[in-house]
DNA sequence: CTGTATCCGTGTTGATACTG
DNA sequence: CAGTATCAACACGGATACAG
C-alpha cells in the first residue's frame, strides 16, 4: 500500500508507518480531548495544507486511529473523532512531551493550541503537590471552554463547562502558559488574561505543574568565524 | 535553521522537529545498546542511503541526542553514541513499541534488527511471570552477543557475553522472535535457531513475553468490486 | 575500510486557487 | 464547509565518485 514504508518487524517501525508521517501527530493531538471538523483542525494547526489534512485523516482513518462520523441532521457537518485506540496513544503524547520539555534546543514562547495547553497540563502536573486541595479551574480560550477539577490528590481536567469554576482563566492560552511555565507574574500578562474567582488559589494552581531540568547541550557553540 | 518546522510552543512539536525526520527514531533504536560506527548503523538499517543517514546524524548531535566520538588508535573510527539525554528517550521506544503491538494493520513476519528485538524484550516481558527464576539467558545473532538476567523479580538484558549463560539461543534472531511472539514451536525453527543448555528453561523464558490483545478494526474491509 | 559529497529520478509536501 | 486540482519546492533513495 503505502510507498515508502519501514520493512522491519519492529513494532516502533510500524508505528512510525502509521503516525510518523508529517502532521500526523499533531492532528492526533488536537482530536485527543473531542472530536473536530475538518476546519476546526486547519484553524488549530497552522501551516498545514487542506490536501495534506485530508491524505492524513484518511491514513489515520485507515489505520483504525480515527473515524469520519456524519453528524445527525441538523448538523449536517462531519467530524473527526478518535477510535479508543487512537485515545489510547494519549500516553506517546505524554511521554514524548516529558521527554522534549528537557531538551536544550527548545525554545520557549511559540504559540499552542488550545487543545496542546490542556493536554501539557495533564502532562506536567506534579500530583505530589496537590495535597488537600478540592477546587475546580475553568479555563476560557476563544470559543473553547475547559475544566480542571483537583480533588483527592487526583487532577483531570477536559472540555465542560468554565464560568462555574472556583477560578476562571480567561483570555489567550499563550499567556497562561507563560505564567504557568514561564514564571511570569500574572500582573505582566494583565491584558492578555484575566483571571477571575480565588486569586490566591490561581497562584496555588499555577505552581503545580514544575519542568524538569533542561539536559546539557553536548554541541559546541561553533565560534562563529565570518 | 530547519526549513520544515512546526512553529508550536507544543513540547511534542518540538520533539517531532528533532526526532520525526524519516529514519531518525530508528537510527536512535540501534544505538540505544551502545555505540556503533556508520557502517554498522546502515548495515541494521535496510533502504538507508548513506547522504540519508550522514544528515540525520547531523541532526541528531545538532539536538544533543548522540555524539560523535573518534575512536582512540590503533580504531582509528568514528562511533555515534546517545548522550544521557538521548539514552533516557529509551521510554519513547517502549510506549511506542507497546501501543503499536495492538495496532490492527500490523503485518507480522517482517525482519528485525539484532536491537530491536533485545528491545523488544525488555518493552513486552511481564515481570509478574518471573516468580523466582534465577538465570541468564545467552544470545548470539551474528556478530553480536546479548545477555539476560532474570533474578529478584527483574529482567534486564543488554549486549553481553552469551556462551557461559544457562541456555543460549544462537543463529536468526527473527526465528526466535517467530518463537516467543508467534508461537512457533522450537522444533520449527530448528535450523535457523540452536538452542543450547537447559531446554526447560528455555521454554519458560519464551513465555514472559505475552502479546497485548490487537484493537479492533474500524476500517470496512471495502467489497472490492472489478 | 570509513565515511562524505554530488548528481539525479521520483515521490511527498506545501501554497494557491478552485469546486461541490 | 469540505474538500480537490494544480504546480513548485523539497526530501528521499540509489548510484557514483571522492577523501582520510
Amino acid at each position: 500500500m503505502k510507498k515508502r514504508a519501514y520493512q522491519d518487524g519492529c513494532a516502533v517501525a510500524h508505528a512510525l508507518d502509521i503516525i510518523g508521517d508529517r502532521w500526523a501527530m499533531p492532528i492526533m493531538r488536537e482530536l485527543m480531548l473531542g472530536p473536530k471538523r475538518f476546519t476546526d483542525l486547519r484553524a488549530s494547526l497552522p501551516g498545514i495544507s487542506a490536501n495534506v489534512l485530508t491524505q492524513r485523516l484518511e491514513g489515520l482513518e485507515a489505520a483504525s486511529i480515527l473515524i469520519r462520523r456524519r453528524l445527525p441532521p441538523p448538523a449536517a457537518s462531519q467530524i473527526y473523532e478518535l477510535t479508543d485506540w487512537g485515545r489510547e496513544s494519549e500516553i506517546l503524547f505524554q511521554v514524548l512531551g516529558r521527554w522534549a520539555s528537557r531538551s536544550p534546543t527548545m525554545q520557549p514562547g511559540q504559540p499552542m493550541s488550545h487543545v496542546s495547553v490542556v493536554l501539557s497540563l495533564r502532562t506536567m502536573i506534579d500530583r505530589s503537590r496537590i495535597g488537600d486541595m478540592d477546587a475546580t479551574i475553568g479555563m476560557r480560550f476563544g470559543e473553547e471552554e475547559f475544566r480542571a477539577i483537583l480533588k483527592d490528590g487526583d487532577f483531570t481536567i477536559g472540555r465542560g463547562e468554565a464560568e462555574s469554576a472556583d477560578v476562571l482563566f480567561s483570555g489567550d492560552q499563550n499567556a497562561l502558559v507563560a505564567v504557568i511555565y514561564g514564571g511570569l507574574p500574572f500582573g505582566e500578562a494583565a491584558g492578555a488574561l484575566t483571571v477571575a474567582g480565588d486569586r490566591e488559589l490561581a497562584e496555588r494552581f499555577i505552581r503545580l505543574f514544575p519542568l524538569p531540568p533542561k539536559a546539557p547541550s553536548t554541541v559546541t557553540p561553533e565560534t562563529t568565524a565570518s
